[in-house]
DNA sequence: CCCATCCCCTAA
DNA sequence: TAAGTTAGGGGATGGG
């Protein structure tokens, strides 16, 4: 906070300093020499862009001394000079670094050029594949959505920028600031036209409905849409008069409301490349449409890697929302319709896709309704956005870890990783290898190594009453703590006296004689979330959103590092370490569970305390017994009587405390919760009745992990089926409800007719995702029937989809059985009724209660009885 | 009936 | 140049 207030009096006192937020970077030339430009945006609004002179681009090679007049003769036209240096290797503890030349040379694209011929000079080369902007900015301490301050030159580098402000500076520092920039954002949908019901393509479909949405407001609009024919209407309505001038105009518009964030829904699919194509089209037979997005003055540019397809606009982020909401919430289906209905609430406008040619042509109350339609969408995308504040943990992940917004958004958990890893290496004169190439990245799936994972215990199955639920806070990151587990720290010449042997059987060095620089960030990242918290005390609403978001990028990026050190194609691949990593957590819960049942064996409450046996001497002795765990979970039941809530509490903080301090710090087991009754199903599937206090009243909640509940692969019915059948269980005890509940549920189904009750028939809807190309299947699924259905109807399905399907009657494979659900409420075709009590009600709900006796009897009876013929009659119970 | 394989989705 | 990890249940299918 101090240092928050300085910065801003900074700004008053100093008006030659100049602060922003780093939106994006890219290079370019001037006089022949490389230019970083950072482009951001400041405290008062203006887009700023920021050229950097003078940084140049490097990498090292492992080599002796004297290699750097041959390699500097050698590659003359490249090399501007090279200086003898001394660096650790990357992988391994070394008492001392050795001699490697930093080869510095006049254009980053020489670095390509002329690595590999100098790969074959030297030993080895190292951060020959760092970008030159993301080089400049962890040379220079600045980081992706962070601030800068600059320090701008009378003479300036200028460059056909966008951005208002235009300034030099070659110096330029990071600056602690906890707010954002005040950033515009811009949503955008376009809406094509099918020719006679075909799917919309660039080269014959035009686009007709370009819709905007504006936050903060553009002209005093909240929405735009342009329409590419002459109407004339009122509201936030632009006739363009033609399809080229809309999108002239379209790109007019981004250029003058200049937004740092654009927004679309399918839009790095669907949109921006259908625009690209389109005007690629357009522009072959005449018209004259540039593209110009970028704050560069540059297109919008588009390039597809398998399946997805990046876009990027130089100087703003674009957000495809779609994706986003695939990773943050688990939907049955992410149709904008029900996303939109799902998440915000929210209704989408609808018109008939086969006759939205009809709607275009009409130029009254059709017309009107495309328009509001087209503008629903945009809205909505924006909505997304700014009400789910979908980017805010993206915003703080690029803060925490130095990445720019767009690559996290972009891309994955590796380059954060990387980011920082890179910068603490580079403060301890380590060097960062290249990233692996190709071929050797499946190595280990070759070979038969592998990393094993966490140790799930057998469950205790059935029901029980009064379970602690323990768990260890970050396991893997406070295990590599504890045990300075790192790549630099793993012993792979002479063995130092002290070293750390894992139960995989690496070896590493202890931290008496080094502290790993892994474990060092795990440490300061860990430090800095206590530090965040705390803050979020006495923040206001702003600041705590702010700082919540910060704190959940410091958890996510604590536990990246574990998994990093096992991906085959990280730069700093370590099976040794991911090795050592998990065996000590395989180690520990077999540990913590002994130690609860052979050590600790019991707790005695005394005088609203908890106390060993040991300690206690006498009182009642309420045994312990594990009965689950999970990796870094262990489940404890507590036997022989009843137990109150803070009792419960009680005992479970004290075999935490008792856990927790014959263990290294920072390991830690803490108390989760109380459940009341729980029943365990096999391993990684049970439900729990939770008892927890709020606002000093107890509060019953189902926790349920793993069962068909929490899953998307099976219908409604059953989820809805099966969570009533659980809560009956556990809530009421009332078994024999419950299998009344399941044999009225199998009666409702049974003369079920998809147009006489819709809402039964949606319950019946089965969904599974999509994952790959149909000719990779070695298997056929009845989704991917679903899909080849579809295909021949004119419906293309995508890679990615969640397809929705039913399973109809008839006779054949259940596979080729399953139906497009919309394609058989059209036509009424009868379900297969059967299937759906037979293996959508009758397996999951009898899983549950199998172990009740004669109840389980009764669900066994119902199975037996629908398998012998004359089912119909079969539906009735004999009792 | 058992078993292996493919596929999906979830827990951690 | 796409992508953090493994453990595990359970359905459909086909072969023995």
């Amino acid at each position: 906070m101090q240092r928050l207030k300085e910065t801003y009096k900074g700004i008053k006192s100093n008006l030659t300093m100049m602060n922003f937020q780093i939106l994006d970077a890219d290079y370019t030339y001037s006089e022949g020499k490389p230019v970083v430009r950072l482009y951001g945006r400041d405290e008062s609004g203006n887009s700023v862009c920021c050229s950097v002179p003078d940084f140049e681009p490097y990498f090292y090679a492992k080599a002796e001394p004297e290699m750097a007049g041959i390699l500097q003769e050698k590659f003359k036209e490249h090399i501007k000079r090279i200086e003898v240096v001394s660096r650790f290797e990357p992988v391994g503890y070394f008492k001392n670094p050795v001699s490697m030349l930093k080869i510095t040379l006049y254009d980053p694209k020489g670095v390509p050029v002329i690595r590999d011929d100098v790969r074959k000079m030297v030993d080895e080369i190292y951060e020959t594949d760092i970008l030159f902007r993301n080089r400049c900015m962890v040379d220079y301490g600045l980081g992706g959505m962070g601030w800068a301050s600059a320090e701008p030159e009378a003479e300036r580098v200028t460059f056909d920028v966008l951005s208002n402000l235009k300034i030099t500076s070659r110096k330029v520092e990071p600056v602690e600031i906890l707010r954002n920039a005040p950033l515009r954002h811009l949503a955008f949908d376009i809406e094509c036209l099918p020719l006679n019901g075909a799917m919309p393509a660039p080269e014959t479909s035009p686009i007709v409905l370009i819709s905007l949405a504006f936050s903060p407001d553009f002209e005093s609009k909240k929405t735009l849409v342009l329409v590419g024919k002459n109407v004339s209407m009122d509201g936030e309505v632009e006739s363009c008069g033609s399809e080229e001038a809309m999108l002239r105009r379209f790109f007019e518009i981004v250029r003058e409301y200049d937004p740092d964030i654009l927004v679309g829904y399918n839009s790095n699919s669907f949109d921006v490349p259908y625009i690209v194509e389109r005007i690629k089209a357009l522009n072959k037979k005449g018209a004259r449409i540039d593209p110009l997005m970028g704050r560069d003055g540059k297109p919008v540019y588009y390039k597809k890697f398998g399946n997805t397809t990046r876009v990027s606009v130089m100087g703003r982020i674009i957000v495809d929302v779609l994706p986003l909401l695939r990773k943050e919430f688990s939907l049955k289906q992410y149709t904008l319709r029900n996303s939109a209905k799902e998440l915000l609430g929210a209704e989408k406008l609808d018109i008939p896709f086969l006759e939205m040619e009809a709607y275009w042509k009409d130029n009254g109350e059709k017309l009107v309704k495309f328009i509001e339609y087209a503008r629903r969408d945009s809205e909505l995308a924006l909505l997304f956005l700014l009400k789910l504040r979908l980017i805010d943990k993206y915003i703080a992940l690029a803060r925490v870890s130095g990445t720019l917004l767009q690559d996290i958004l972009d891309g994955g958990q590796t380059q954060m990783v990387e980011n920082l890893i890179l910068r603490e290496y580079m403060k301890n004169n380590r060097v960062l290898p290249a990233r692996p190439t190709g071929e050797m990245s499946d190595e280990r799936f070759d070979e038969g190594e592998e990393l094993a994972g966490g140790e799930v215990l057998p469950p205790k199955k059935g029901l029980l009453e009064n379970i602690v639920i323990l768990d260890y806070k970050s396991l893997y990151p406070t295990i590599m703590m504890a045990h300075n587990l790192c790549y630099t720290t793993e012993v792979v010449g002479e063995r130092p006296d002290e070293v750390v042997k894992a139960p995989s059987g690496g070896v590493f060095v202890s931290r008496k004689v080094v502290k790993g620089i892994v474990p060092a960030i795990l440490e300061e990242l860990l430090n800095r979330r206590q530090a965040t918290r705390e803050k979020m005390k006495t923040a206001n609403e702003e600041e705590r959103r702010v700082l919540d978001a910060t704190q959940l990028a410091l958890k996510i990026l604590l536990n990246s590092f574990y998994g990093y050190s096992g991906y085959a194609r990280a730069r700093l691949y370590s099976l040794t370490l991911a090795s050592a990593v998990t065996s000590f957590g395989r180690e520990n819960i077999l540990k913590t569970k002994s130690l609860i049942e052979d050590e600790i064996k019991g707790i005695v409450l005394k005088d609203g305390a908890a106390f060993t046996k040991d300690e206690a001497k006498e009182g009642e002795n309420i045994a312990l017994s594990v009965v689950y765990g999970d990796t870094d979970s262990v489940f404890v039941n507590l036997l022989d009587r009843e137990m109150t809530l803070e009792e419960a509490e009680l005992v479970g903080r004290k075999i935490a405390k008792i856990v927790t301090s014959s263990l290294q710090k920072p390991m830690e087991l803490v108390f989760d919760s109380f459940g009341r009754r729980a029943i365990f199903i096999a391993k990684k599937r049970y439900a729990v009745l939770v008892w927890e206090k709020s606002d000093g009243k107890i509060r019953e909640k189902l926790r349920v992990k793993g069962m068909e509940t929490v899953r998307r692969d099976w219908c409604e019915l059953t989820t809805k089926t099966v969570e009533k059948v659980l809560e009956l269980v556990l809530k009421e005890g009332k078994v024999d409800e419950a299998v009344e509940l399941v044999k009225n549920t199998i009666d409702s189904i049974r003369d079920i007719d998809a147009q006489k009750h819709p809402e039964l028939f949606d319950k019946l809807i089965l969904t599974r995702q999509y994952t790959k190309k149909p000719e990779s299947y070695k298997s056929r699924q009845p989704h991917i029937t679903v899909v080849e259905k579809l295909k021949s109807r004119g419906i293309i399905a995508n890679v990615g989809d969640r397809i929705p399907f039913v399973i109809l009657a008839g006779n054949g494979l259940f596979v080729e059985r399953a139906e497009d659900p919309d394609f058989a409420r059209e036509k009424n075709l009868p379900l297969d009724v059967d299937y759906y009590v037979m293996k959508q009600i009758l397996p999951p709900v009898e899983r549950i209660l199998a172990d009740f006796g004669e109840h389980g009897e009764k669900l066994r009876a119902m199975r037996e009885k629908r398998t012998q013929k004359g089912q119909r009659s079969l539906f009735e119970f004999s009792e």
